[in-house]
DNA sequence: CAGGATCCCAAACGATACTG
DNA sequence: CAGTATCGTTTGGGATCCTG
């Protein structure tokens, strides 16, 4: 698979080196900020439609306040979401995903749906794995 | 996009409530595991061809042994990767993609060109955002 | 309603030393 | 060579209280 190695060498390995080269690898750069524990599912649900912030509380119910609003402001700063305040009383504010945010959603979507197809026979190595090493 | 709200719906929202329903989640399942720091990094590798221990020590100058160990281990236990001891002295251990790991890989690569096209973007927002709110 | 501030814990990660 | 063991640090995350 000659193309996986050109992959490799181009994605990784030209910036794994010593020197500033890892702040400019452009996997990191990205995976390294979805890989929260709740960056994905905020996406996805922004995916859907704008929602304020208590609607997204009530979508993910078992996400702390403090979580929720890191996470957006996380994805605010890469450019995924947009904050729209209403200046009503009480406030009210409104996210929504940017074209740039919408295009990461659909290019997450394949691992979605791969995570959705497969995780079957990732519980079940893992049930095996640790059988295995009990 | 009824699309999205039906697949919110099946993928999150189902397994948000209260009770056990949250391990079942496929998208956490799966995502929660390859978000590590080296995960991804491992995987996109091995994606090219078998390596041994010390090879990918090389190939990511800057992760520790101590972690290559734990990811390598991770990647077996979830059925991504394959650990094969060959007894010559000093032993000499391969790892290679399972095909499920190659698969997961494959699902992977729209997230990894994402990145690769769109990392100046999220870099370009972040500056602008910090610039924003000095 | 939508957070900010603070405190605290647990997990992730890194560095170093040691071993079959 | 390919790890294991131990330690210390740093980060992620939760709980709680407070506010415009």
């Amino acid at each position: 698979m000659t193309v996986a190695i050109t992959r490799f060498q181009a994605k990784i390995s030209g910036y794994s080196g010593d020197g500033p080269g890892l702040e400019n690898c452009p996997v990191r750069t990205v995976i390294d900020h979805i890989g929260g524990k709740w960056s994905t599912l905020i996406l996805l649900a922004l995916s859907e439609k704008p929602y304020r912030f208590g609607e997204l509380r009530r979508l993910v119910p078992d996400i702390s306040q403090r979580m929720l609003t890191q996470t957006l402001r996380d994805l605010e700063r890469d450019g995924y979401a947009l904050r729209t305040v209403f200046p009503t009383k009480p406030p009210s504010v409104e996210y929504r995903l940017t074209e740039l945010g919408q295009s990461l959603f659909a290019a997450l979507c394949g691992l979605l749906d791969w995570a959705e197809a497969n995780y079957l026979a990732v519980k079940e190595a893992r049930r095996s794995f640790d059988e295995r090493n009990a």
